[in-house]
RNA sequence: CGGGGUGUACCUCAGUGGUAGAGGGGAAGCUUUGGGAGCUUCCAGUCGCGGGUUCGAAUCCCGUCACCCCGACCA
């Protein structure tokens, strides 16, 4: 790929901006950063003023922060196209009735994620989260045929959602950018063929923006019904945890991730059941220490939970392995319910007539549902509470002394666990979810009656994908990823600007003269160049230049008369004296790079 | 929604019942000019808001709001 090829892959408009003299533009940093910032990104974007916050978990994205977005935005917009999907736009504001189409008001007003009131006539109105019900009713009489597909629609646009706790700056907003992608097909191999399509976008996405990422497995949750991957940020500071191998190469969102469960070790005879006193073990540890020739692996916690649906809701108890963890997603999952939380202590006495703690199968209350993580299966003669309280039963055996509850895979992967097909070990790591593909199915079209004429005229429905990008949160990742002590550290395809010349001296006609030649020069070739002519000392030049994070710096200085100045990558390399006539080789090097 | 924390100048913060403070920042001037330089002068606050106690409240009490953190939740 040469170097025009290059520049044209993020052009940040289409027009001729004037010289970009700091000077003369609103440029703002701060030697402080905010008390209130927990997380480098937030801080950084703060100081540097590329965003200040109005509200909780909403912000003005300042000039600088705003080139970002758009460089996201063209690499979005150019990925999507070449991959024949047409840009549109969708309102943020839209009407209830949509939404009951879909059966997902009562659900999204319940979650409290909607940002939902009534309009001066009484109609009620959200601000779109998200933008299935739009999309579809778009598509509904105007994709009426076989012949009009496959089709897929995007819009790069404002999102809301009223999250009970926004944070990390710009990582969970209440507002944000998003793009959204929707696919259409006929079938489900269709629909499979559009998917993988995405999978292949997103990969050129985020390897153009620059961010190392990993593409994880992942749990479809509200939106959809089938396969779905998300696309991860490697970030030790990230919200998601992600199990991966790096023999196999599998990748799964913890909440999705399966691992291979070792077998439970054997006990030596089998032993009628019996109770005995635990007096005050309320967890396995405490129980080790009572029975410390009996194996984590022969003990069975039983935690309850209470799962809601629609119309109800009731408490779940769950068996477990004493080394295993329920993932309350694939219980929320297997239940197919709204939510699921663990039940208060006054719950847990009520059902199992004890205090927490000595919860067991055995004698639950009657409207308790028990299940089992597949973790129990095959394990003889175990530990499991006894619903009552400082009490535990012993050599317990499904079968012998009690029905094998229902069993379905609800545990959380471990660091250390094998993978499913044994040739490698998990290792959990952590990353900021910036994409997510999913394939839903038929789940949209079918609640809101949208089909299509197939070849033999029967209506069918359409089988959806649909595809988000975090914009403005991709921005953020790639701080979280790209950052020193100094500053931010922007990969060059969406860096605010590309160079960052420094003038020493304002008013010093060598160095004014020198660094406009330059900066003509490199502009004249789409290099975006931020100048800085302030008159100031040269350390808040240096720190501000290393704060904002520009990936080429050169300094035009006390040698400018002589057509010398430094030249420095903002990170990885030192500071070289170089002609001025070798900038524009140098930038394109790095360019080619 | 549970738990914890913080609200004082544009920013970062000090100030435990008696006149509202510092540093940064901004303005003016002089001196400086290669990693936030120095000196002088100036600018800047309804101490989140409401109520109460008190001769007197930034400070004590009650309430309330906002923001941050942990958890729950989260296309």
């Amino acid at each position: 790929m040469t170097f025009h090829d290059r520049m044209r892959m993020t052009p940040l408009c289409g027009y001729d901006p004037a010289d970009m003299k700091i000077s003369k533009s609103l440029f703002v940093t701060k030697k402080e950063e905010p008390a209130d910032a927990e997380v480098r990104s937030h801080a950084l974007m703060v100081r540097a003023g590329f965003i200040q916050q109005i509200a909780a978990g909403i912000y003005v994205y300042g000039p600088l922060m705003w080139r970002v977005l758009r460089k996201i935005e063209t690499i979005v917009r150019e990925e999507h196209d070449r991959a024949g999907c047409q840009e549109l736009l969708m309102p943020a504001l839209q009407p209830r009735e949509l939404w009951e189409e879909s059966g997902r008001w009562e659900r999204y007003v319940a979650d409290k994620i909607l940002y939902h009131f009534e309009d001066g006539r009484g109609r009620e109105v959200c601000l779109g989260p998200t933008h299935e019900e739009v999309i579809t009713n778009f598509v509904k009489g105007r994709i009426t045929s076989y012949k009009q597909l496959p089709q897929n629609l995007y819009q790069i646009q404002t999102k809301f959602r009223d999250e009970t706790r926004p944070r990390f700056g710009l990582m969970r907003g209440r507002e944000f950018v998003m793009k959204d992608a929707y696919s259409f097909d006929a079938s489900a191999e269709g629909m499979a063929a559009s998917y993988a399509v995405m999978r292949d976008v997103y990969r050129n996405i985020f390897t153009r923006c620059g961010v190392r990422f990993t593409p994880v497995e992942a749990d479809a949750g509200a939106i959809g019904d089938a396969a779905s991957e998300e696309f991860m940020v490697d970030a030790d500071t990230g919200e998601d945890a992600i199990a991966v191998c790096r023999t196999t190469g599998y990748a799964a969102n913890t909440e999705k991730a399966v691992s291979k469960i070792s077998a439970p070790p054997e006990p030596e005879a089998e032993v009628a059941m019996h109770k005995e006193p635990t007096p005050a073990a309320k967890s396995c540890e405490d129980l080790r220490a009572l029975f410390p020739d009996l194996p984590l692996e022969r003990m069975l916690k039983t935690i309850l939970y209470r799962a809601t649906w629609l119309d109800r809701d009731q408490v779940v108890a769950v068996m477990c392995r004493g080394d295993r963890e329920i993932n309350t997603i694939k219980l929320q999952n297997a239940l197919d319910c709204l939510a699921v939380e663990l039940a208060d202590e006054k719950t847990v006495k009520a059902v199992t007539g004890a205090a927490v703690g000595f919860a067991g199968p055995i004698g639950l209350a009657d409207d308790v549902r028990l299940m089992a993580d597949a973790s129990v299966e095959g394990v003889k003669g175990f530990l499991c509470g006894g619903n009552e309280t400082d009490t535990h039963y012993l050599d317990v055996y499904f079968g012998r002394d009690l029905e094998q509850p229902e069993t379905h895979e609800l545990g959380l992967v471990q660091s250390g666990d094998a993978t499913v097909d044994g040739e490698g070990t998990i290792e959990i790591t952590r990353g900021i979810e910036v994409g997510h593909i999913f394939q839903l199915g038929t789940k949209y079209s079918e609640a809101m009656d949208c089909r299509f004429a197939d070849e033999n005229g029967k209506l069918q429905p359409f089988h959806m994908g649909c595809y988000g990008i975090g914009v403005s949160r991709t921005a953020a990742a790639a701080i979280e990823q790209g950052h020193d002590d100094g500053g931010m550290i922007w990969p060059l395809p969406i860096a605010p600007y590309h160079v960052m010349i420094i003038q020493m001296r304002a008013g010093d006609e060598a160095q004014e003269g020198l660094a406009q030649e330059l900066h003509d020069q490199l502009e004249a070739q789409g290099i975006e160049v931020l100048w800085d002519d302030r008159k100031m000392g040269a350390g808040g030049k240096f720190k501000d230049a290393d704060l904002v994070g520009i990936p080429m710096r050169v300094v035009v200085g006390r040698d400018a008369a002589d057509r010398k100045v430094e030249w420095k990558p903002r990170t990885g390399g030192e500071v070289e004296v170089i002609s001025a006539d070798d900038v524009l080789a140098r930038v394109q090097a790095a360019f080619d790079a």
